[in-house]
DNA sequence: CTCAACAAGTGCAACCGTTTCACTTTTGAA
DNA sequence: TTCAAAAGTGAAACGGTTGCACTTGTTGAG
């Protein structure tokens, strides 16, 4: 339910799952429906675990098997998403540089929700008046800047916590959220990263060509 | 115990409590005593607050209405060390701008930590060993950051949410922080603040004279 | 001084997210 | 077929947190 990948690449992934992985792959996504049905319908505290699992069919030990937090059932996405954006990174076209790439993969894939979508509304309207979940996208968002961090040194032949990389990062997941709210935040995000491609020059290590590898 | 701020001004705030007033704050420092000495002995997740309330002598009710959640416990001194920094941008000598108060403010009350005292180094360890306390002063350091941006906005005229105030904020309570592991962390946080007295001029707003009240 | 009003503290039971444990069922592969 | 690992189960417990009805101490106005 509110898909917020859109499309991916029709040639992508697609290891052909076994029944079994089909099956958790099911179980999952229907307690992450029946969370986020139940949350948009009554609010996120006034759901239990309980009563999801009941909802979905499973145990609660089962739903936590799945979901290692409660806030986690509203982000069922998150890891694909963390996954796409390193990948955007380290399987970028050669010769085109890091900070081209990340905001081709921002106006790609994090811009879906400024679609004026009623779910996508409803969404973000229940994370922004849920205090718990103000929280956790902020310490997702951390997590994610982290990663993507390490993936970039590591793309770089820099040391894990170069603070270029640490400041690229954190720039490069700071203006997408800095966009919404913008009347065109399709355009804020090209004028970030307009800014950004040209301001940001990759230390180049001893012998290593920045973006080279 | 611990006490993270080293000589408030001598002249400085003293409103004569009453009994009442002094009882109450007796009380909260014996709770938050107990829970830190608890926690140092045996570590955070190993000390239940049952057992903290039962040590300081109180219910947990009690317990309760003086920290809003366990973690708040370990950092008792949050909300004195936020009004200083609010204060240190307030009330700073006429003629000072703002990011030399916040420098001043840095040297001043942030280094503390960084003597060779073993109780501090304790101190931190079990913070940075505890993933719920990580996790607690990150979002504490969210919070500071925007009190404080809203302050600087407050003070220059600026729209409370001014991306330069934050930005100056942000810096702000960065600084100190990168500075930590730095082999001389006041050279440190000097150079940050040096770069950023130079860089940083306030928009000026239609009338007001930067750094002018 | 007295007394009402209010703030602080109490004890207990409940709530709810989360974990543990011992157990059954499915599934993939040898 | 056989077997080990993976997925799921059910119930009980744990621990942080809250609600409630209550007592006690402090304060300030009359």
């Amino acid at each position: 339910m509110i898909d917020l990948m859109p499309e991916t690449q029709p040639s992508a992934e697609a290891p052909p799952m076994g029944r079994r992985e089909r099956k958790k792959a099911a179980t999952r996504q229907a307690i992450a429906d029946a969370a986020l049905r139940l949350f948009l319908e009554r609010g996120y505290d006034d759901v239990g675990i309980r009563e999801i699992a009941d909802e979905a069919d499973v145990s609660t030990t089962t739903l936590f098997k799945h979901f290692p937090v409660k806030e986690a059932l509203v982000f069922d996405e998150e890891a694909d998403q963390e996954a796409l954006l390193l990948a955007a990174v380290h399987d970028r076209p050669k010769g085109r540089s890091i900070p081209a790439a990340l905001r081709e993969h921002a106006l790609r894939y994090r811009m879906a929700a400024t679609g004026s979508d009623a779910r996508f509304t409803a969404f973000f309207e229940l994370i922004d008046t849920t205090p718990a979940l103000r929280d956790y996208v902020q310490a997702m968002w951390l997590r994610h800047t982290e990663a993507l961090a390490h993936a970039i040194a590591e793309e770089c032949g820099l040391p894990e916590d170069d603070p270029g990389c640490t400041a690229l990062a954190h720039f490069a997941l700071e203006a997408p959220r800095a966009a919404r709210g913008h009347d065109d935040p399709r355009r804020a995000v090209e004028r970030a990263f307009d800014l950004l491609e040209h301001g940001w020059q990759p230390d180049p290590p001893k012998r290593t060509r920045p973006g080279g590898r």
